[in-house]
DNA sequence: TCCTTTCTACTACAACTGTAGTACGACATT
DNA sequence: AATGTCGTACTACAGTTGTAGTAGAAAGGA
């Protein structure tokens, strides 16, 4: 029952997986024209992006007539969890603690926020506040 | 006066100027000898590491008879903060709350604990509790 | 049916990374 | 002085990533 996959993505690939996460199964074309979109790269580009990403198990490709729809096999939380661990293993000696500890004292977040959020959490309110 | 460098490492190359950070300015031999140590690498394959990083800015070289010695150039807070935003902008739509609300949910980190880093750094307590 | 558009498959290629071997010069040791 | 050792420089090579071109099949239009 192998769960917690240790995915690690690129921030392109990310930007590809958000489109499939967001929209579930997505043709290549409909990838391309978001990514096209935003960064300016050709869809023959999104193509092979979506090829190597189906190689490594990543995402999964259906066909239909020509063309593919592709799916993540990864969910989002994973590649979080898997990544953020990443950083705080290699940056922060494996203690997230010390990660919160640099968002507070970089301002990526103030002090006051961190009650808020465990405030958000403590309620099962999973949305922004 | 270009403060905030944007700076990206790879986990061996963070591993590297760990050594540098903590030991300041060290001889090949030295950082070799502790990389060689936890993982089993050559020292030639240290010796160029170094050299890359030397050749992207990374480090400083300076030379004492034949011998190397190098320190860093950037701080660990500048690559921890370039890094982290990456991250929060890959993967948590910028937002530095999800990230903390991640960690949480995740078990990395205790509800307790926010509180406990709040204090903490409102002590201008900079070490582990 | 013939031309055009649309897709996918395959190929390419440079940069960066992990990993190390080899060559060569300087030092130390007999 | 001869030799072994150490350290750096250079070369190598495979895998990943970003980026895209080209070829060829299929589908759609005129």
């Amino acid at each position: 029952m192998s769960k917690r996959p240790d995915i690690t993505l690129s921030e392109l690939q990310i930007a590809l997986m958000r489109v499939l996460w967001r929209r579930g199964e997505t043709s290549t074309a409909d990838v391309a024209a978001e990514l096209a979109q935003d960064r300016g790269l050709k869809h023959t580009t999104i193509a092979t992006l979506l090829t190597r990403l189906e190689k490594r198990g990543v995402v999964a490709q259906r066909r239909d007539g020509r063309q593919l729809y592709y799916r993540a096999m990864v969910e989002e939380a994973d590649v979080r969890r898997s990544m953020v661990a990443d950083l705080i293993g290699a940056l922060f000696a494996g203690d997230a603690q010390e990660l919160v500890a640099h968002l507070v004292q970089e301002s990526e977040i103030a002090p006051g926020d961190l009650a808020k959020v465990k405030r958000r959490l403590a309620r099962g309110d999973h949305d922004a506040n």
